[in-house]
DNA sequence: TCTTGACTTAGAGCTAACTCTAAAGATTAG
DNA sequence: CTAATCTTTAGAGTTAGCTCTAAGTCAAGA
């Protein structure tokens, strides 16, 4: 059993332009076609895509995610870069959710300020609340 | 006291270029002039670039950070769509963290994957180990 | 004063990742 | 068999966010 590629698209979240426009860029040579030229998407190929989004959705650009994609075309041999690849964006996705944190506490000190400013229909926040002055020097000190 | 383009940029991290960038979008409306035409950064607005970072970091497209600086410009009045905004933005940060966790645990699956492939050369990880395509099924099922 | 380097503007160019169009062929429901 | 709805390609267009250039102005050290 297969999928026609709006089906397959469903599935995975994007619309059809957007993987043919995958394919276009070498992300889908594992896609085979009907013998009429419509591609045929397996479950094995949903799996790919599957993966595609996961690496993107981290932020790894679509060319990296090529270069990862030529690697497991290109067999056993590139087994050790592409185990260096999900490492590095291992890394990559752990630095960028203490960067969020970070981001996270910020925003909620904004909320703090500007639902006590909400309340009183001005921005005299620091002068009705000191220690909410020291937090957001403590935030904003670097 | 206050610092030129560039010192402001190497403070805040990005480039002389990038500011001027945003000015031009209408970011900095709060940035001053020197007589003779040259933008003058003062602490306050360093802190104003810190912000912008911020909600740049997580993922806030310009032009709505662009719409919260005329919130901050026009006064008290708009305190209630500052604080909505910063509400909004604090559950998008959460909704992308939990993505990120999801597509960690395939990661980290990829990992465990490749460690194995790799310490053996070959890509029968899942005869060897039939508990990780376990793992698999229950993380690609969506 | 001269030189060096940073600053100014307007505007062109660039990259990533789509997004859409047109014209033609394939598939499917009735 | 036909009409509606896919799908195909090549290629143009779009958006966000820079990034750089040119030509000129300003500031600070020797």
């Amino acid at each position: 059993m297969s999928y026609s590629i709006g089906e397959a698209a469903k599935m995975v979240g994007l619309t059809a332009h957007t993987l043919r426009f995958y394919d276009k860029e070498g992300l889908l040579p594992f896609v085979k076609k009907t013998s009429s030229g419509l591609r045929a998407f397996t479950e094995s190929d949903i799996e790919w895509l599957k993966i595609i989004e996961c690496l993107k959705g981290t932020g790894l650009p679509l060319k990296q995610i090529k270069q990862y994609i030529d690697w497991c075309m290109e067999g056993d041999a590139t087994i050790p870069q592409r185990l260096n690849m999900f490492i590095e964006q291992k890394k990559r996705v752990e630095e960028q959710k203490a960067k969020w944190e970070k981001h996270l506490e910020k925003i909620n000190f904004k909320i703090k300020y500007y639902e006590d400013a909400a309340k009183h229909g001005d921005l005299n926040v620091f002068e009705r609340n000191p220690k909410l002055l020291e937090e957001k020097k403590r935030l904003f000190k670097d």
